[in-house]
DNA sequence: CGGTCGCGTTAATGCGCATTACCTAATGCG
DNA sequence: CGCATTAGGTAATGCGCATTAACGCGACCG
């Protein structure tokens, strides 16, 4: 029967009992109390028997059972998760530093939605801070490989470096990217619908009655900033209004150029409402209220405003500006059902998350000639 | 050399490649590509071999760390774990939900801390999460479990399943308990030091002149409202007050028991100063407000409030009371400390954080006769 | 110049569980 | 009654890593 002792060695291998580990009964130990084979009692324990179709009788089952519970066993997670080949993690990495407080604001209603999605699926969570060295791995090349430790990962922010990402994606390592990527070849994401909300908010304003409506932006190219336009001017179109290019007023530097004068100038060429495009910083919505205060302007009585996202954190007293939300929560789990999806095997693909439309308090119909 | 095909066997146990882990490299793998063996891979990566005096060539210590390097390799979690090593995960446990509004607010503020300092520690987290069915085991019994996979675990709410968690400490998994626990049985854990805190704010409110201060608090046991009751009655006695049983305003419910007509009785007996005591809810507070609102009482021209923690989030807006504060991120690093104390071995203990003293506006030197 | 170290490396082993090939007995079927 | 099934269970195997006895090989000693 046995047949293998041709080898007299002694028996290297054993390895000191770790903590968490001590008196813990195992299912060898539960097999041997219930008379069956250990075999059986995997079966028992995990319900693979029903499922299967491979059926224990139930006095077999009955009998490891009761030895199971008498024992009080519990199994161990590490040796589940080794045999089945499959370890249940969704990594998260955020590339941004976890203090600033701006981040925080956007960062954990995110998670919310992403923990919340991750248990019904049935995940846990590893969070990687891509500031610090945390981990094994280094902050420098190579840290986002701490990531291969889960079964899938999400990233944030819109620093990732292009190339190690890319690494991933080649070893089809499942990916999902948080925010529509420049370079969206082959990666999986999940966004804001910046097009449709914008949209959204110029079409309600030409419902209002306003008829000129100006775009206040500032000078780059972020994906973020050129959907926002897109849906400013799609909104316009849609609305009869003209979409020329005067109306949208696109400056490196708002705080100087948006002044007073330029919005009684406005004013005066009949535009009665304004859109501000949203930044991490607020510039553009702070710019633009600070020119129409200094015109000593009512709003939403002489004009209205619109904010293409939500106010930055510290002006979150003020009343609120018409615009939209980013439903961080539902980006968070939606961004996670596509990694699951990934982790399953299905394709890579981009989805986009509608935004809440917010009525706020400072649009109005305009004011009368 | 080899010599045990004797069984003519197959080989069954073979599972099929699951999702989730795809084309992740082993040390096996590894050591192909550096021409060594698996062992020495581990003994390499492991740092082991400089430690234990098994001293490992520069030279094949280099092909080892470039071929790992070079193939992305991190080390699987679960057989780390199972071969009786650590993996460099934290876990964190919470039983509260998530979802609610005012658990958010305490819950990621902590994480902000823990994530912090996990990182300065080399760890990882993993959020183990508590709501839902969460992970390979239910939300029922065991559901703890899981855990078992990190190095060692965070539990934060109060409602934790005691039986579950005694389980853990009894098998000497490294645990501690955000909160001091009603029993903490050879459980670690970090609190608030609601006693010092709440003294300093006594001898502070005796310190601008008040002879007699009260103490409003609801009607149950937690160690949360006997601390503060405790540190209110030091703080009254190191002042030279008297610090009878009249000090304390006991009721289980204050909306009720807490009149105009019992704030004017008091002012009338020479109290100038009230105090409540924090709730999740924040009842206490809102009763005293209500009551001293309702009395026509100036605040603090009349009479001086505090309050013995952070008022609740929706009163955000109000003139912050005197007080102090809960400092969740320092709080939420002093718990990873702690954990990775146990982690390496040395015995539980608890902690106590200091809290933060916030003046207010509440406060003022109590008005003549 | 044979024997011994010392050093570097490897082969073998096990952690606890899941999986599956195979085995035995009881039963069905023509 | 002989053979094919089915039911019920077991033995063997491997997941990926850590550990350690043993091995090979020069250097060094006597």
């Amino acid at each position: 029967m046995v047949a293998k002792e041709a080898t007299g060695r002694a028996k290297p291998g054993r390895a000191p009992a770790p903590p968490g580990r001590r008196g813990r009964p195992r299912q060898a130990e539960v097999a041997r109390l219930a008379g069956v084979s250990q075999a059986t009692v995997s079966l028992v324990l995990s319900g693979r028997d029903l499922a299967t179709g491979r059926p224990i009788s139930a006095e077999t089952r009955g009998k490891v059972l009761d030895a199971a519970r008498s024992l009080g066993y519990v199994p161990d997670p590490a040796a589940s998760r080794l045999a089945a080949a499959r370890n249940n993690l969704l990594g998260v990495f955020s590339f941004t530093a976890t203090f600033p407080t701006d981040v925080r604001h956007s960062y954990y209603p995110f998670l919310v939605g992403v923990e919340q999605e991750a248990a019904a699926q049935g995940y846990d969570l590893v969070l990687f801070t891509g500031s610090s060295s945390g981990g094994a791995g280094a902050s420098g090349a190579g840290a986002l490989n701490r990531v291969r430790l889960a079964d899938g990962c999400l990233f944030l922010g819109r620093h990732a470096p292009a190339d190690e990402l890319r690494r991933l994606v080649a070893d089809d390592f499942p990916v999902v990217h948080v925010g529509r990527p420049d370079d969206a070849e082959g990666l999986a994401w999940v966004g804001a619908d910046y097009v449709s909300a914008s949209r959204e908010v110029v079409t309600t304003l030409a419902g209002l009655g306003h008829r000129r409506v100006v775009l206040v932006r500032e000078d780059d190219e972020a994906p973020a900033s050129t959907d926002r336009e897109r849906g400013f001017l799609d909104g316009l179109s849609a609305s009869g209004l003209p979409a020329g290019p005067d109306a949208v007023f696109r400056s490196g530097d708002l705080r100087r150029d948006l002044t007073a004068d330029r919005v009684s100038a406005w004013l005066a060429e009949g535009v009665t409402a304004f859109v501000a495009e949203e930044t991490d910083t607020g510039t553009a919505w702070r710019a633009l209220r600070a020119a129409v205060d200094a015109a000593g302007l009512d709003c939403p009585g002489r004009v209205s405003l619109a904010l293409l996202g939500s106010p930055p954190a510290d002006l979150a007293d003020e009343p609120a500006p018409m615009g939209f939300d980013i439903p961080r929560p539902t980006l968070g789990a939606e961004a996670v059902r596509l990694l699951a999806a990934r982790v399953a095997g299905e394709p890579a693909r981009g989805t986009l998350v509608a935004c809440a439309f917010r009525p706020g308090t400072t649009a109005a119909p305009p004011a009368g000639p």
